[in-house]
DNA sequence: CTCTATATCTAACGTTCGTTAGTATTTTAT
DNA sequence: ATAAAATACTAACGAACGTTAGATATAGAG
């Protein structure tokens, strides 16, 4: 196996691994028994069992992240929460599995204390942003920032739907949901 | 110390440790240091470390659960439910963090497939429940069921906020929020 | 006071874990 | 073709784990 491979099927594999037994009951054994490797080769990829948790966070989940970010507003709010929930479901399963890992440590699960603060700091930026996104729409309101809160709490459980609990949200429902919070912008 | 005070002792240890560290990476060690007994008295109350988790979920954590099913409507839904959420605030440290071991196990976060699939029993329950409740205020509604299910999956990640992050959650935020997704109603 | 049942302990068993030392194989560069 | 570097393996170490055997202490009943 070429040698950039393996190291990112290991990866992969532990990830599944994280996700279904946390970060103490996946055990390295485990990990190179599912990619078909000796044990041994997992250090020679990465330092330790942590550094390997360390990077699926680090680099994996915030790569996710910070592509959906960058994601252009549309011209209706609307349109474009939808479409940013929406295509939530279309992810990868590696994707999704790193997504869900991100969040068990986002709502320290799993993880170390390092990861947390980290999480913490990502959390920060997210109502400001939403609010810079949703402040055109929001003129004729009174009470704005109720109203970001309100979106950024649904979308949150919406997230948590299609990539903790691995369900397939139809369009039609998210649009629903993210209209009844937003009936009366523009 | 008393025979049942030790038991009861023992499990609230049990609680902390299985939420900052997980099924794994609880050991039974580490709570009888906590609890300042010796290793084998976890064996005299409890059969083994999976039984002291079950019983965590199945008898406290429904417990609470059905504490917070039997609490009586009101007359205005907006107060009931605004009640609904901020009396979680108050939850004794013992509930909050067997509420939060919940929560993990209700997101397969943690847990086996057994507890999962008391979970999944128990939302089935959820929406209809609600619907039942806010039933009488959406006579002049046309989508009723979209307003319902937004509503739940507020109060779901209100209930993170409070009992997985730990913050407090001010009265008028909830209500705020609540008369958001309920606008329009009665 | 003694018997018995309950509550508690020390010590250990066998297993599995994270990690590494040491060695072999394959690839690459010259 | 061969030396060097990269990739892979077998085997093991020491520590920690879940669990239990067996002994001791405590308390209530007769």
């Amino acid at each position: 196996m070429a040698s950039a491979d393996l190291r990112e099927k290991i990866k992969e594999v532990a990830v599944k691994h994280f996700n279904k037994n946390g970060f103490y009951g996946t055990t390295i054994r485990n990990i190179a028994n599912d990619v078909n490797c000796s044990l041994p080769m997992i250090y020679y990829y990465y330092k330790n069992k942590k550094e390997l948790f360390d990077e699926i966070i680090k680099k994996e989940f915030f790569n996710i992240i910070k592509k959906q970010v960058s994601s252009l507003t549309m011209e209706n709010v609307i349109d474009f929460y939808t479409k940013f929930i929406y295509d939530l479901n279309n992810l990868s399963d590696y994707d999704k599995q790193v997504y869900r890992l991100g969040i068990k440590v986002y709502m320290s699960f799993d993880g170390d204390e390092e990861l947390k603060n980290l999480m913490d700091e990502w959390e920060k930026t997210i109502l400001p942003r939403h609010y810079q996104i949703l402040k055109p729409y929001l003129k004729n309101i009174d009470n704005e920032v109720a109203v970001v809160r309100t979106l950024v709490h649904l979308l949150e459980t919406m997230i948590e739907n299609i990539v903790v609990k691995n369900r397939f949200l139809p369009e039609n429902e998210i649009r629903e949901e993210i209209e009844i919070v937003l009936r009366g912008c523009q």
